[in-house]
DNA sequence: ACTCACATGTAACGGGTTACATGATTGA
DNA sequence: TCAATCATGTAACCCGTTACATGTGAGT
């Protein structure tokens, strides 16, 4: 389970409420955890009523007052913990890929449309990535494969990544991973059409 | 929900028990899709008693008997009507990525140990899935990215892939997927690490 | 009047994980 | 005798999804 851990990172990166840390899980860090609303306010009860967060009231004017969560010291603990246990790489559940072979017992053709479904929406997917890389990462450039990041790429030489700066450095190679996924995705998806023109068209 | 439809899937592509199915969810169709003995039995339960499946009681020598399961007409239809419903591409869950984020407020070193394990789980798991694919495929060689399959590879032109070989081709793209998917994990894997270590030895 | 964004919840159901339980046969 | 493989289950618990429920204020 990781939904408090990333309520923790997510709380500590900045407090917030229930809501907004709901419109976080849609966004930023939706990309690679997702959580509902209800889940949310269900886990923070939780969390609150362990010690891991602490809640203040902020009055508000113009819109319904909310509940502002902070991390707690025990909530710092509890996370620290948890970086510090290893977790075993998780398991893969593709339900595109049952639905392949599962073609292979009705007309496999009929399955184009969904995997084109699919494509458009890793397509999205992807420049959503991308635009959020461009407006948060401008330093980033090359939309290769990113290997080559020689010297001469940076306009003054400041210092190092220096402890602040390292939260900025994970979110960007976190933001990586899902761009390589997308594009990993886009191109397999590619050859899964192909295939299955190729099976349509040899009956 | 899938796994119903993958048992459904595994048993068309051979009948088997639960003991035989939760076997191959550990190997060729847990490449996508995971499920434990416990959930099977529960499920092929539920299966049985919906009539999507038919049981056969195994007797057997020298180890205790078997239930064999295999496809009933309304387990075809199911499939049938789920692979023409649409499903929505699934949402990422990667508690790897959570603690890399997580890692900004704790020592980023701390989780170059980790992130080589998972490597190294990955390294693994591509080359069970090349094995796989040099034992069931021996016909896919160039380990690049499989996109230029000219004509000439072929020894001997025979017919083209008629709907018994389907299955096969079917089973491949996803082979191929599951390879692309953790080919990219590596290359991942290995700009998390440098990250990682940049960020150690800057302070 | 209606809809949208903000804001917080409850309840029911089903899926997935973990622990526990049983028992036969084979081989070291 | 002990461990491993084959074979089938039950029970408890938590997580995630879906549906339902309530209320404010801003803008059209």
């Amino acid at each position: 389970m990781a939904l408090e851990h990333a309520i923790l990172v997510s709380l500590l990166e900045k407090p917030g409420s229930g809501y907004e840390l709901a419109r976080r899980f849609e966004r930023s860090i939706g990309y690679f955890w997702t959580a509902s609303h209800q889940q949310i306010y269900r886990v923070l009860k939780r969390m609150e009523s362990d010690g891991w967060v602490d809640v203040r009231d902020v009055p508000q004017q113009g819109r319904p007052d909310k509940k502002e969560y902070s991390v707690a010291a025990l909530g710092r603990d509890a996370l620290a913990g948890w970086l510090h246990e290893p977790i075993q790489p998780e398991s893969v559940r593709h339900d595109l890929a049952v639905k392949i072979r599962g073609a292979a017992f009705d007309d496999p053709a009929a399955l184009i449309r969904e995997v084109e479904r699919h494509r458009q929406a890793h397509t999205e997917r992807l420049a959503h990535y991308l635009a959020g890389q461009a407006r948060d990462f401008p330093e980033s450039r090359s939309p290769g494969t990113d290997a080559c990041t020689g010297p001469g790429s940076d306009p003054h030489p400041v210092a190092l990544p220096s402890p602040p700066d390292a939260g900025r450095e994970l979110q960007h190679v976190v933001l990586r991973g899902g761009i390589a996924y997308e594009r990993m995705m886009l191109d397999w998806l590619d050859d899964v059409l192909a295939t299955l023109r190729r099976l349509g068209s040899a009956r």
